[in-house]
DNA sequence: TTTGGCACTCAGCACAAAGGAGTGCTAAAA
DNA sequence: TTTTAGCACTCCTTTGTGCTGAGTGCCAAA
């Protein structure tokens, strides 16, 4: 079925799907023998251009028009056309540079990243805050506000905080506090939640009457303090950048776009796709199922911590992106924060 | 000078403004009399509106075309002809109904706070998160992640929670972190953290020698856990609406307001002069000092805690806003939020 | 002091014409 | 068989023109 496309067909593809990115014009025949060193004349060109705009590669918009390119020719080109360049040294440092000055408090380091990724694409950034599940335990610690009123301070591995506001039932005393906190810390650090939590399960209808009051009290409050009830968070930086491309420059359909974005939900599922992806992924326009970014594509990488996957980031943009050049950029982010939540907190 | 104002120009001038408001459009002799019960003939009303051209209230984009008004014009209506409604109850309820279902966490609760105000006004809604500075000591925590590494978690009376890795030069045991708590919590708790600060100080350079290692320590790492560095932080919720008004379809105007809101400094100012002002406050266009903005306005009000104001909040939009709606709607959301925040965590 | 009348202005719209970029097809050249 | 030059055709875009209508300013009458 899938004949594979002539070299030659490949190669005015790739030129028009260049051209098309760089000027977000409808590429002709004309332009491309001029500029793109194919050595042919327009009008074999052109009998190239119908070809592919028969098999939906391409389409124009009318015609008296250029052709511009569909999803289906921007998954070829990434696909199988698309060569990615390494940054370069200033690139790197670049992006690197933005991670000196800073502490090493996650929440920043993560905004950074959102920040850094959308100022050197020139496009919206974006980063999943790591799910509470995914993460290690650390350390965690009870804050007694009130007799009834405990605050749970939750650090991870990574270096991730999380507050959390507990009402308990049963007063505790300073003292059970500690002895819950010294139990907690003394048998879960290393876990990840997910084992933890599993762990407080078993153990709770293991021994149904749970004769330790202490220990049926650490439990409990620990449970309570352990519920991840966020649906993930994001990061998003650079929204601005939308109001450059042309292809938006409809306002309605902005107005749509940016809703998305406030909104969040659609983008962190989106994100969470790529959760169990090795290296970049990129999707594309429809790809995505939601009508609201039927022309917009991500780019999108997960980090990781010491033990496993903790989140995405990426770069989101209209379908015409500079892929070749931003999907480098999202890789090094990548494994540049990796890196660095790796070797911090040790 | 300051000839006031006919009465007749004044209702004129009123209700021009309240056209504009409306329709976006300017604002002509003859509708004002078909719909805005003037019982004079369209020819005084231009007599009139030439006047109030001269004294700088109107503008006419062109010869042919109505009035709209200067930012003059929105001054004295907001300062003198405006009387605001009060809300009924099924905004009142509205507003209200947002701070039911959540936890008492007051991150949340702002966030909440913003959402809630851009989506009763229709604008873009900005909490400003309080300052470290103006915020009630409560409870201290330290949490020991390694020998040399603490994180300082750090509640206010008011519920918000603050953390902060601190470096430190010497080790510190366990033992020695309990002390230290102990020692902060027993002697700042009620005491503003500017107090605490300033007291630590003194504490600090009277006993030049300090006897007491432990009291040393415990100065040293307070000191720095309480450092503020932040410059403020701000949430701002509903930059979309601003895609609606017609007064902003030119993009590149577009962009640069919302690149402004992104970069944030600039609407931390703004909400900054609000902190000591009683009641709702309003800026005008260029009042606000920043030519990104020249064709915005604010609508803030202060809310405060137990003791004393702890920030901001309010709305963004053009200049024609709907001043009479949305003025209610920041004075009550002010004062719930501060009506929660005093009753919360007690 | 107010109002009707009138000449004037000018943005906005509709419509037509010109321009131009690009196409598909055909027939000749390689 | 493949490539290319030529040509008629399409249709978007730009430009120009005239008209319309909302709105104005001013003057003279009420």
């Amino acid at each position: 079925m899938a004949k594979t496309l002539p070299d030659r067909s490949q190669k005015i593809l790739e030129a028009i799907i260049e051209e098309y990115i760089a000027t977000a014009q409808p590429v002709g025949s004309k332009s491309l023998t001029q500029n793109h060193g194919i050595k042919l004349s327009p009008a074999s060109v052109r009998n190239v251009m119908a070809e592919l705009e028969e098999l939906g590669y391409l389409v124009s918009p009318h015609t008296s028009a250029g052709r511009i390119p569909t999803e289906k020719g921007y998954r070829f080109y990434v696909d199988t056309l698309l060569q990615v360049n390494d940054l370069n040294c200033r690139q790197k440092d670049q992006i690197e540079l933005q991670y000196q000055q800073h502490g090493l408090q996650m929440a920043d380091m993560l905004r950074e990243a959102s920040r850094t990724l959308s100022l050197v694409s020139h496009y919206t950034g974006l980063v999943m805050v790591p799910r509470l599940k995914v993460t290690i335990f650390r350390h965690i610690e009870f804050v007694r506000l009130s007799p009834r009123q405990i605050l749970a301070v939750f650090v991870t591995q990574s270096g991730l905080i999380q507050n959390k506001l507990v009402e308990i039932d049963e007063e505790l005393t300073p003292r059970d506090l500690e002895q819950i906190t010294n139990y907690l810390n003394h048998t879960m650090t290393g876990l990840s939640i997910q084992e933890v939590r599993t762990r407080i399960v078993t153990e709770m209808t293991q021994e149904k009457a749970l004769y330790d009051r202490l220990l049926r009290r650490a439990f409990a409050l620990s449970s309570a303090a352990l519920v991840d009830e966020s649906s993930g968070d994001i990061i998003i930086e650079g929204t601005s950048y939308f109001l450059e491309q042309p292809e938006f420059s409809d306002l309605k359909c902005m107005k749509r776009i940016v809703q998305t974005f406030e909104q969040k939900s659609i983008l962190i599922d989106l994100l969470d796709r790529g959760l169990d992806t090795e290296g970049v992924q990129v999707i594309i326009g429809s790809e995505t199922k939601y009508s609201e970014l039927a022309d917009c594509s991500l780019i999108t990488a997960a980090y990781s911590g010491k033990r496993g996957t903790l989140g995405t980031l990426g770069v989101i943009g209209p379908n015409r992106m500079p892929y070749s050049t931003i999907i480098p950029i999202v890789d090094y982010t990548a494994n540049l924060i990796s890196r660095l939540l790796d070797t911090d907190n040790d």
